[in-house]
Formats: structure tokens, C-alpha cells, sequence
DNA sequence: GTGAAAGCGCTAACAG
DNA sequence: CTGTTAGCGCTTTCAC
């Protein structure tokens, strides 16, 4: 920090009037004569003044910033909710404080002391993977400090929360395999902790229902990450009769998945077709073109915010909960030349 | 932020002695007795008291906060040099906050106000695509406010850096496809006034001189974004003789450009080659793998934090250059099987 | 060995 | 309409 920073005291001091006059004059306050108040605001702005934010918190008992902790920053659905957290807090005079938890409980845990530690005024959260016990959101709940939880949302805090409609994105996503003449359709799920991974195996299993076909346990296969895909796919397509689609978690896990079954001399669309469930960078990339559900993370995000905004003004409002739409993006995995 | 947090006052009040005792006791110095040490310690345990770092700042005129400002968040590469940033601070004592310019230049000015205005104690910088005015850059350095720039360097601000030896990535991505037997490279290469995208243009150039292969003025074209190499590269391989390799300026283009010339009936590697930079996770989901050169983003990230605090330290201290050296990556797309 | 007081920058209740 | 005062949480001189 440098120490070049003009005060009110120096404005007061040059003006020669008291520091509490120029704070008000600077905040319009309607007691003080509109000469005093421009005298005051042209000499703030030649001497570019900025409140300092430190002082201001450390009076008022807000910090002005959220914290957000998300699993990894690297992923394009995350990237795209931190921006819209940030344009949203930005615009309403807060700062943001990002931390990644790595998909990791004890990061999380450290991630969420750092931003009670730097006092955040809430904190919006997307759950790791690996978090089981959530003693550390009870905390947070004690503490009194707001939580908004999106997309991973921990489903034993009350809170606001934020999620696409998962069940219905999966729903979309199966449903237009089958009626791309698809009948054998594997499920590569998440980690069954996760909301989110229940919901998209509830809405596979609802469009199966839905065209009488039927929902084999051995087709929900959790495998979530490249390196899993690597050696599950293999095996997945060595069953008789072949799957003849797959409905993914995730982009990556999809566009993995596409490049197995290229590599074992099978093609895609035609052999198999192949969902993910994102619609990052990425979908756009592989060859053919990855259908995949858009997860409006951008979106997400804003809305996330807004909560976290409307909650920190008013801690006694009732919880609310923003489900929005996805989209079925389709390109050319998943529908036949 | 919550009112339940315990204070020094807190503290001293319940044992029944003076704030500047407690103070001293949490900070274990020498006038206080054992005795005293031990009582207020164990309080401060008992009732999980953490110091305000709000009122520290204010106190000591620094925020034991670092900004950073990248580009975009969702590029891999700066994705890793915030891991790499963030871990080395937070396990400084330091606290980052997180800005994007998205390639605009008005959005990195007004980064840097925000965390200039959050008064951090130094910033780390990565600039946008389209910085031509670097007034804003100089006005940092006018507030004293430390500047660690990082891979985007700006060459006319006097300041830490970090780099990876772009000239010698491109280098040996260049040679590497010369030694596979390509006589007519393309470069498409990044914007001039970037000293990444000169450098690794050079790197070609030389690449090229050292096995006396001709360096054609019209093989080097600036294409660095996907929409670009829509229609860029299908007109670049109409030439005649047509480019037998791409050595792109990082691994999006290249992903797109390997998309391209698949879709236009050739093949990768065996008709044309090609080569990124970045080794995001991207690379290894085209088909065939995408050959790159690895900017070892994450230790970039730690060298620059650990710049940027030794700053923070001892202002006065010559300005030191880093040069990471990277790595080339060697997947399908330029080696024929 | 410990306490009282001042001050970091700002605001707000209370006086005039 | 404006000034004085106190205080947010903490540290640090200066007393005793």
C-alpha cells in the first residue's frame, strides 16, 4: 500500500472546515450548503480522493467483498459462474475473493476459514466432490454469515441456492438419443453424493420410462473423469448387445469417451452417439462437434450473486431457490449424417 | 460479516486486564509473564479468536492482499497461473483477489482501480490482447504500488517479470516438425504488439535460418482465435505448394486448425502437422493428441507471487526477470505413425 | 510487567 | 449549516 492516498483529513485540512463536513458533503448529506459541497467535491476530484475501503469496513462491520469457493477454477462451467458473479458484484459496489477447493474436502474447509478470516460479508459455494460432512456450512450458519449455494448445492444447510434444472437437461439429452433411434443408452454418472448426479440419473431414467424402454442397473456406470473413462469405456463396449449411445456427466468425460470409441474402430455418431453435459470450449473442439447440454453457468452465476446481494441486506428473508433452464446444444455426435 | 467475532477488548475485559496486554501476550512479547501469556492464550484458543485483518489494515497501511489481473479466467494456461499464485501467497500469509480484463482494455484499467482502490498491496498483470495505452500501468508505478507482470509482459514499465522462453518453445516446436520432414510451415502467430507473440515468431524464424529452409514473409499470419481460423486456414492450404505443417500460437487455433483441415479431406499428421502451444487440457482430447509446448503455467504462477512478495519486503531491490524454460509436448498430430 | 492514550480513515450521534 | 467527539479492532509509544 503506498501512502499517497488523499483523506478526507487532508481535504479538511486544506479547506480548512472539519473532516465530518467534508464526509457529508461528499455523501450529499442535505445539511451542508452547496458551496461547502462544491468546494469540497472539486478538490476530491482533483485530488482523485477515494474513500478508503479498509476504514469503511472496519466501521461500518461489512467488508464489501463475497467469497466464493468453487472445485477448480479450470473448468469452463466454474469459469463462466465466477464471471457472473463477478459482473454482478462489480456492478453493485462489491469485490469478490475467489478460492478453489481442488475437489477436496480439507481445501474447502481452509478455503471457507480464509474468507470468514478475511471477513467476507457471504460466501457462494459449489461443493467438492469429496465433501462429506458439512460441520464447516453449520458453521457458517452459526456464524450468522450468508451461504448461497450453486450448481453442488449441500442439500442439509438451508440456504439460497441456484441450480439448473439437471433433472430435465439429462431428461432433454436422453430423450433426444432415443428419438435419434438410439435403444441402448449407458449412463456415465457422478459421484452419487453429488445432487446434481442424482438428478441427471433420475432424468435418464425418466426419458427410458417415458419410451418404454428399459432401465438396466449395468448401463448407470459412475465415471466421471478422463482417466476412469479410459479403462470403463473399453469395457462398456465389449458387452453384447454394444451400447449404442452414451449420456455423460460432463464434457470431458464425453469428449474422452468420443475419442475411445474412434480409437477402437468404431464411429461416432454412427456406432455410437455420444451427450455431454456443459457445452464448454471444449464441445466444440472435438471431431465430430460434442452434443452436450448447455449449463448457463454465466447465468448461474449472476443469479447466484443477486441472492447473495438480496440476502446480505436482509439476513431474514426467506430462503430462495432459482432453478434455471438448460439447453440441448446438439452437434455432431449424437445425430446421424 | 457477523457480530459474534471475538475481540482483543473481548478478551481482556473477561480476564480483567488491559487490551495492550492481550495484544502483546497473542504476540508472545518479552515485558509479558508467563503466567499471563498462558491465561490469555488459552482464552483466545477457548473462544477461537482470530485477529481482524480489517483492522490490521488499517493499522499497519497494508492489506496482506495481492491482485491479480489475466485476461480470461477460462484459458487453461492462466487458470494455472493463479493456482500457481494463490498457493504460494496463501501459504505466505497473503490473500489474492482476482480480476479479468476479458482482452479489453477498459476492463483492465478498471481492474486495476478496484484493486487499487481495495488497496492491495501489490498487483500481478498479465495484459490484455488489446493494451496499446499503458498510461494506466505507469500510474501504479507513480502510486508505488508493486507490479509483477507475468508471460504478457508490458516492455515499457520498469518491473518484476516472469516469463517462459517463448523464443526457444517455438524453437524447438518448429524444429521438431523440420526434423519430421516439414519443408512448409505455416506460423500463425499472435498479436504483434504482444512480446510473447514476436518472440515465438522469432523462435520460428530461427527455427527455420538454422536448417536454411526459406522464411517466407506470407507463411507467418496472425490467427490466434478460433473464428479466425475459420476462414484463415482453409484459404492458407489452397496455396500451392500447400503448407505441409502449423505451428500455432496456442492450442485453440490449433485444435481448430487440426478441425479444419480434417474437415477439408486431408489428414493429420500424414498431409499436414501441426503444433500448439499452451498444454492446456484440451490437447489431449483432439484426435489425434495435439503436439505442444508445455508453459509450465503453475510454477510461473509460484515464481511470480514469490517476486511480488520479496517486493512487497524490500521495495528497493533490483527488478528481477524470470525465464521458465518450457517444453515440448509430443502427441499425434505431428508425428506420422 | 502492565496500563492509558493516541491514531490508522471514516461516520454518526450530539451539540451548537 | 457545521464542528466536536467517540468508536470500529488493533498496535505502539510512553508512563508508571
Amino acid at each position: 500500500m503506498n501512502k499517497e492516498n488523499v483523506t478526507i483529513k487532508d481535504i479538511a485540512r486544506e479547506l480548512e472546515i472539519s473532516p465530518s463536513t467534508v464526509s457529508r458533503a461528499l455523501k450529499d448529506h442535505p445539511d451542508i450548503s452547496p458551496e461547502t459541497k462544491k468546494l469540497v467535491n472539486n478538490l476530491a476530484d482533483k485530488w482523485h480522493y477515494r474513500p478508503n475501503p479498509i476504514a469503511l469496513s472496519l466501521k461500518g462491520g461489512t467488508s464489501n467483498t463475497v467469497g466464493i469457493v468453487v472445485p477448480e477454477i479450470i473448468h469452463y462451467f466454474f469459469s463462466s459462474v465466477i464471471s457472473g458473479i463477478e459482473d454482478y458484484s462489480e456492478a453493485n459496489g462489491y469485490n469478490v475473493m475467489i478460492c478453489q477447493s481442488k475437489e477436496e474436502y480439507e481445501k474447502e474447509v481452509s478455503s471457507i476459514q480464509t474468507l470468514v478470516n478475511s471477513r467476507v460479508d457471504g460466501i457462494l459455494i459449489s461443493m467438492s466432490k469429496l465433501t462429506r460432512n458439512t460441520e464447516h456450512f453449520h458453521q457458517l450458519r452459526d456464524k450468522n454469515i450468508p451461504i448461497v449455494f450453486f450448481d453442488r448445492i449441500c442439500e442439509e444447510i438451508e440456504s439460497d441456492i441456484v441450480v439448473i434444472d439437471d433433472a430435465e437437461g439429462a431428461y432433454m439429452a436422453v430423450k433426444h438419443l432415443i428419438l435419434e433411434g438410439r435403444k441402448n443408452i449407458v449412463h456415465l454418472s457422478g459421484p452419487p453424493n453429488l445432487r446434481i448426479a442424482k438428478d441427471r440419473t433420475e432424468g435418464y431414467i425418466r426419458a427410458l420410462n417415458e419410451f418404454q424402454l428399459n432401465v438396466a442397473e449395468e448401463n448407470i456406470v459412475k465415471c466421471d473423469q478422463v482417466e476412469e473413462a479410459e479403462w470403463i469405456v473399453p469395457s462398456l463396449l465389449k458387452r453384447n448387445p454394444r451400447p449404442d449411445a452414451f449420456f455423460c456427466v460432463n464434457d470431458f468425460t464425453a469428449a474422452q469417451t468420443l475419442n475411445i470409441v474412434k480409437s477402437l474402430g468404431l464411429s461416432v455418431p454412427e456406432d455410437v452417439a455420444i451427450v455431454g453435459f456443459t457445452n464448454g470450449q471444449l464441445s466444440k473442439l472435438t471431431d465430430p462437434g460434442l452434443s452436450t447440454i448447455d449449463q448457463h453457468g454465466y447465468e448461474m452465476g449472476r443469479e447466484a450473486a443477486r441472492l447473495m446481494l438480496e440476502r446480505i441486506k436482509d439476513n431474514s428473508r426467506p430462503f430462495q431457490k432459482r432453478v434455471i433452464k438448460p439447453d440441448l446444444v446438439i452437434r455432431g455426435s449424437s445425430v446421424k449424417k
